[in-house]
DNA sequence: CATATAATGATAGTAATACTATTATATTTG
DNA sequence: CAAATATAATAGTATTACTATCATTATATG
């Protein structure tokens, strides 16, 4: 990744967090920590006191930082969206092409995550692996038409956003632009759930199998004619 | 529905339960109210206890039919997509044009859910409704690959195999057979989740606007030749 | 450099959850 | 009617998801 990056901060929104993690070392310790804690245990087993433990600090002390486990998940996630997000606006703004800008957008967003050293303490390749495993959970919720209503989808639905409007750009008259884009991101984290458990309800089994098959899907429904 | 569903029995791997709920009244009750409940409170603050407080009845009753709610979920969702499988063997098996039969699967598989008065203690409806924004946590967790080894998922699966053999029919050449078939079943869910809760993501606001949408992206991709 | 302020840590406590175990009481069936 | 089975009632446990209070340790500022 670019070195640009080093001097960037993903921006969250302040109301998920207490106070925020990046203001601090324990803040860092603590989501360095849980993303390695909740990709090993996975979501529901994860406790304050367990991560406590772990950064051997206080379970009253992380409560510092976020109310809950849930509004952790939700920092974490939002922090991944952010993450690609600007991965995509950074390697496709100077696409002028609709289609190539597309395609370049399909493919960041579908492809297997690697490292990136510009935010040390997070590893991003757990990071996505929580995001497959654990994302849902943190929409699938009651509580979410107040949660979207206080902004913490944001980074989410703007990258749907993004992609909707690039779908429109090359076929305006496509009338599902934003349901194929939400279909394109979420359908990529089950496409990589699948592989993982359910291997006979996908063919995406070689590496970034789902960017092609995304490829594939996106281009002959926009672009048929020049078949 | 058709009358003859009402001598059918939707078979259920006998592992997900202690002792099966069709087998008496308190088991159906157990059943009947739960998919209330967790439809009005969410599987999260759902608990046995507050079940047994609504049927009149006893947590550790309860516990006699099911080891936990998780396990009472697996049974709703298998019992679910038994459901729907019937229905989409029921409503295709005499079509014999592949196109046409799974242009009529995709209509049933992701058109709104309507009451079917051959179960009386379920109310399809709102099971539909739990599936939507439940049936991810029955897999997104630690246990998944021993479960599924149990065969706790078989129905679902044995349904996108169905539909991806649907679509091999078809095109025996499109090398993405069972990931869009997985596509169509996750993704219906997924559009109807984001029409509820963030309608700007989705284009499906009209009454089974999924369908309309899954029907065109399916055969933009299997028959471009057609166009 | 002293001291105020903020950050962190330690300890305790609570209500609820997710059970298990035991015993009592109905109900069914042979 | 007796025996077996199903259900209900009660109690108990470890863990979770916190809240509250107070002590200690950094750090910042005057």
């Amino acid at each position: 990744m670019d070195r640009l990056l080093q001097s960037v901060k993903i921006n969250i929104n302040e109301n998920i967090y207490v106070k925020d993690p990046e203001s601090s070392d324990l803040g860092k310790r603590i989501i360095e920590e849980s993303i390695l804690m909740i990709n090993d245990m996975g979501f529901e087993s994860f406790t304050f006191k367990k991560l406590g433990a772990k950064i051997g600090s206080n379970e009253s002390s992380i409560y510092r930082y976020f109310e809950n486990k849930h509004k952790l998940l939700l920092y974490l996630a939002s922090w991944y969206w952010g993450w690609l997000e600007y991965q995509l606006v950074f390697a496709t703004n100077s696409i002028s092409n609709p289609k190539e800008k597309l395609e370049k957008t399909i493919e960041i967003v579908t492809k297997a995550t690697e490292e990136d050293s510009s935010f040390s303490h997070i590893n991003e390749v757990l990071l996505n692996k929580i995001v497959i495993n654990e994302y849902s959970k943190s929409y699938l919720t009651k509580e979410i038409d107040a949660e979207n209503k206080e902004g913490y989808f944001i980074i989410y639905k703007r990258l749907v956003t993004r992609i909707s409007d690039m779908i429109k750009a090359i076929d305006p008259d496509y009338p599902y632009a934003s349901s194929l884009a939400s279909t394109i991101l979420e359908g990529s984290l089950h496409q990589y759930f699948l592989r993982d458990h359910f291997p006979s309800l996908t063919d995406c089994h070689a590496k970034n199998a789902p960017t092609a098959y995304f490829l594939n899907l996106v281009f002959s429904i926009l672009i048929p004619k020049t078949k």
